[in-house]
DNA sequence: GGCGACAAGATTGGCGACAAGTTTGTTGAC
DNA sequence: GTCAACAAACTTGTCGCCAATCTTGTCGCC
């Protein structure tokens, strides 16, 4: 009896000091969620238990409830008995994402426009001017993108609705890998910088409605571009 | 050992032949969100998980799994080693669900105007009209909310936006009971008649923008009741 | 009498083993 | 040579057991 509580003691600590500490549903599922939205996985690619058991150095039942999590944020796709493969995104289903996402960052503009001091937004009026046609100028998405992310968190973060956050986080997840390819069609980055140029002043004058009006319509040239440019992108 | 595989196999045969059949994680998924929305248990109860394997006669990992789908949506809060409970709705919290609610709603009006034909709505025109009267005027709040609620679904039908209709109905889920207090407050009813009556009016002229404009002010004016009356509501 | 500590009971968490189903490879006949 | 049927290996699905943690009740001490 002793010898086998020796047996799970000592098994315990192996796999302990073998993966420096065991990763939680939630380390794992992060992890995924960044292969899949970085596409280092591509869509379609089977997801097998016993290999991510592996991976992971966990019982594979910890696998199962990771994958549970994914299927319920839409990630991944799981057929019974034959397990789960990443999720593709069809097109229409990226136009769906870009109205949800619209009205939403529409919505987060207003509500930051009301909550935040309006010297919040200088710092994005001077990175949105010379710095940003810089970027554009030489080609430089990755900078560029830095900077729009940096925008969406702030927004977020000011609008103070975690409901709202919440969604768009699924959003994102799911369009990260779109966005990328729209900024780089001909012209889009461009425009819309201009499109942002227009948001800002119009949050920086403390206008919300005219922000959220705004960051609708930039949200809609940027799914009118994809349309035109489909062939393209997917 | 062949004894054992015996017991095995009438343990199973005998739960299936007992209960009728075994009911699956979507089922018992399905009938708690209906309890919880029903506030058949009220927010803060406990959920053990022996009482409810026992309850649906299955075991006790299928729970676990129920609990963290609930979990994901929202409905149940998990503290480790604690239990689940349900989730109680902050008066913030429900700010944020109507600010969010307002702008996919909106949304939806206006995709249903471009996807429907006008003669979609005659339907309503006339069940806003004389009959909802006759529910304010009996106070028949029931069937005013049946009215509310078919006008509801027909929307996100027409909408033909998979992603908005997700995001609703999380949002329905948690806020079904809130509605029901909301229009039995004074004046309420007959208000967000009228303005239900604007919204169709505009969907029938196929003006989508307007009834998008229109749809978003009733749930602020929605909202602002709930604001004033909120000592009577939670 | 009240408060703190300890032990017993109960509940949740984690895991490995077994069962069911699917895919793949092989063998046989047409 | 091709196709179908069967078998074996592999993958996913289900379940019950044991460990860890929290709750509760009791006892002893201040």
């Amino acid at each position: 009896m002793s010898g086998r509580v020796v047996t799970l003691k000592t098994k315990a600590k192996l796999r302990a000091r073998k993966s420096g500490t065991a990763s939680s549903v939630q380390d794992i599922v992060q992890t995924l969620r960044e292969r899949i939205a970085r596409h280092d996985v591509s869509p379609g690619a089977k997801l097998g238990e016993q290999e991510l058991a592996a991976e992971f150095a966990v019982p594979r039942t910890r696998i199962r409830e990771v994958l549970g999590v994914l299927e319920s944020r839409g990630l991944i796709d799981r057929i019974p008995n034959r397990g789960a493969v990443v999720s593709r995104l069809e097109l229409d289903h990226v136009f769906h994402l870009y109205d949800v996402r619209a009205v939403l960052e529409g919505l987060c503009v207003r509500l930051a426009t009301e909550n935040a001091p309006p010297e919040t937004w200088d710092e994005f009026v001077e990175l949105f001017g010379a710095p940003m046609d810089e970027f554009v100028a030489n080609r430089d998405f990755d900078a560029f993108i830095v900077v729009y992310e940096r925008f969406r968190r702030r927004i977020i973060e000011w609008a103070r609705n975690p409901v709202a956050a919440r969604m768009l986080d699924s959003i994102y997840e799911k369009t990260n890998v779109v966005i990328r390819r729209i900024v780089i069609l001909p012209g889009r980055a461009k425009e819309g910088l201009s499109e942002h140029r227009a948001v800002v002043a119009a949050m920086r004058a403390g206008d919300g409605e005219t922000a959220e009006r705004l960051k609708r319509m930039n949200l809609q040239n940027a799914k009118e571009t994809l349309r035109r440019f489909q062939k393209y992108v997917l």
